[in-house]
DNA sequence: TGTACATCAGTGAACGCGCGTTCACTGATGTAC
DNA sequence: TGTACATCAGTGAACGCGCGTTCACTGATGTAC
């Protein structure tokens, strides 16, 4: 394959594109279960069976909205704490400007948030490929909070018996080279994080919540007290 | 209206009831937004124009399951309150207990916690009805920590600057009676709840977290820890 | 450089399906006198 | 206690709609010789 492609694999990719972008369009508006592919097709100028040139079925068109989004959100996360590594600030800030990069973005694409985090789409199963991108917030933490354990700015959390034996396991899966209580309080902090996010955006905080901006930072600087996330002396 | 009801009135609280039980075993089935009126009629041997009768439309219908279903999730936390402070034992497990009543009602009704819960479904805007019971495990919650206040077994969560405002609004809205500080830390914890739950039941702790009945009470107990709730020297 | 053939994007019609809601109706249950 | 009328549950047909997917096809783009 040459790197001057031909006119139909340039032509490809770019209807390809174009399907998704109306997709994503069409999700802002109406929700993910009702995403049809003749609504598609049709805003496209498009006779509906000609999108079966470029997707199987419904359902994969979902699962490439779905990795999309994913892969978004991720990057999200990790540009927000590269650029707050480069500032070679205090770990808490680190942290709350990785989780508010995330919310930002889930504030910015609140359907693609709800097909990733709400209720999962009636008769659709997420296929092996979502669950590389799917995990790329959480590593994304995780990685924060090893860079935090090296530099020595990372306590321990505490840790019952009851969940030892599970924080061991976890470990074990996700970072052996963390302390055991430090990735089951991790774990717990990303599931927290997006329940934030989950009620402000599928309205649990109306009239409940009004400065969301403030009740957020407070609520992830906490979370990263959970994790055992502190601030040096020297400020970092 | 006498104690003793006509036969028309009984068939129709009974009917009224069929339908919301088929209503539910569907959704229990395929999900909120694929629920059908005319399969529910189908189902209990009727025509579809009949359920006119009972709900003026189907998000008549829906609305009817929502807040049968706060309701039965409230009243779930609410008995679990009381079952934990008849047994006079420490806050923080007082805490637990509620948060683990809500969490077995979740698992046992998943369809109804995702409607309540989960995306919201398109096109359907929960009306003034769903507020009142929507706020029965906070109210819950809120109790007691003001409780475990009023005994003296809850310490004040740190609270910076920006947020401090915001926790005062809630404060007086929710319960004056409280340091802002700790209302603010409620009310996160309250979303935060909710996202460990939604993580297990959506399906985002598939290959991450095994044994989750230890690691939601590790959890949880850490939750009632940052709402400030301690065990006195008493134990209680 | 030109020709023959293969590949593929897009068309248009059709299949078979389910949906929410309306409406005029029948017949049973309740009520007022 | 009996009769006349009002109320209401449930029927069955219809309206108008949208959906995912299949299939035989046309015509343009690419490729091998």
């Amino acid at each position: 394959m040459s790197t001057v492609r031909g006119a139909r694999e340039r032509a490809r990719t770019e209807i390809t594109l174009a399907i998704k972008d109306e997709a994503r369009r069409q999700l802002a508006a109406e929700g993910a279960s009702t995403l049809s592919l003749r609504a598609v097709a049709r805003e496209l100028g498009m006779v509906s069976s000609a999108l079966y040139r470029y997707f199987p079925s419904r359902d994969e068109l979902l699962t490439a909205l779905i990795v999309d989004a994913y892969d978004a959100l991720g990057e999200a996360a990790e540009t927000a704490r590269a650029s707050a590594a480069g500032s070679s600030g205090p770990y808490p800030a680190r942290w709350t400007a990785v989780t508010c990069a995330v919310r930002a973005w889930a504030l910015a694409h609140p359907h693609e948030y709800a097909l990733l985090y709400g209720s999962p789409v009636p008769g659709y199963s997420a296929p092996q490929d979502t669950v590389g991108p799917a995990s790329r917030v959480g590593l994304t933490l995780i990685g924060l909070v090893r860079e935090a354990h090296a530099a020595g700015r990372a306590e321990v959390p505490p840790l019952g018996a009851t969940a030892a034996a599970e924080a061991a396991r976890m470990a074990g899966d996700l970072a052996p080279d963390l302390p055991p209580a430090t990735v089951a309080a991790l774990v717990a902090a990303w599931a927290q994080l997006f329940g934030l996010l989950s009620f402000e955006l599928f309205g649990q905080f109306h009239r409940v919540v009004e400065d969301r901006d403030a009740f957020f930072a407070r609520a992830t600087g906490e979370l990263a007290r959970t994790v055992g996330l502190t601030t040096g002396e020297d400020g970092r």
